[in-house]
DNA sequence: CGTTCGATGCACT
DNA sequence: GTGCATCGAACGT
């Protein structure tokens, strides 16, 4: 009997054009439970990667060992190891042979802050509250994500994408950022002005708007 | 304020 | 051997 208690989303929400996913994913809730304890966070960014075609995406070269998981079922965790040092959380969209993927590139802190803060610790001192997911590779590292969540089923389990209620608006869109080649395409999206999304910080007085 | 650059591991050619 | 879907310290203005 499917509990009333699970927002998390299901299956059929990723089975969708992965520009959708990228869109609808905007409010919706990141949760990662462990035995340290609950850390979520409400996505307010995120980019797709979509097909062999897209020059950015990881299934560009064809299947690859690591890639694997763009090629299965919708609603899975893709996950990979960036730079050497970061791990990046993606969702698998469309349908099994179709690889594409949305990432997510930065939450708003909801639940387990101080848990974030530990996880984030470095020497020159705490993160501000907004800092703790704002970016790829701090949010993973705030919830504690690691490859071992690689292939994880988002619709249920540990790591889970959940519906509060939350509409953040407006959700604006441009290229994606911090990579080489595809940046002609326009499939960024982000909750506008909002503290914790990534890139170039906003502008305090002047101008920037 | 701005830009540059080193860290660090591995998938892929 | 090359090049990252990054981050933040260090340095220049």
């Amino acid at each position: 009997m499917p509990t009333r208690r699970s927002r998390a989303l299901a299956r059929a929400f990723y089975a969708r054009p992965t520009l959708r996913v990228a869109r609808d994913l905007i409010g919706m809730v990141l949760v990662h439970r462990t035995n340290e304890g609950t850390a979520a966070g409400m996505i307010v960014e995120t980019e797709a990667y979509i097909g062999e075609d897209d020059p950015a995406c990881h299934a560009a070269p064809g299947p690859t060992p690591r890639n694997a998981p763009l090629y299965g079922p919708p609603g899975v965790a893709y996950i990979y190891l960036n730079y050497g040092m970061h791990y990046l959380v993606n969702v698998v969209t469309e349908a099994a042979g179709r690889p594409a993927a949305v990432l997510v590139r930065a939450l708003e802190p909801l639940e387990g802050i101080d848990l974030m803060e530990r996880r984030r610790t470095r020497n020159a001192g705490q993160p501000a509250v907004p800092d703790l997911c704002r970016g790829p590779g701090n949010l993973t590292k705030a919830l504690g994500v690691t490859l071992a969540e690689n292939l994880l089923d988002l619709t249920r389990g540990a790591l889970r994408i959940e519906d509060r209620g939350y509409r953040p608006s407006p959700v604006a869109r441009g290229p994606r950022i911090g990579i080489r080649i595809g940046v002609d395409r326009p499939w960024r999206r982000w909750v506008s002005g909002h503290a914790s999304v990534s890139g170039p910080r906003r502008r305090r007085s002047s101008g920037q708007w």
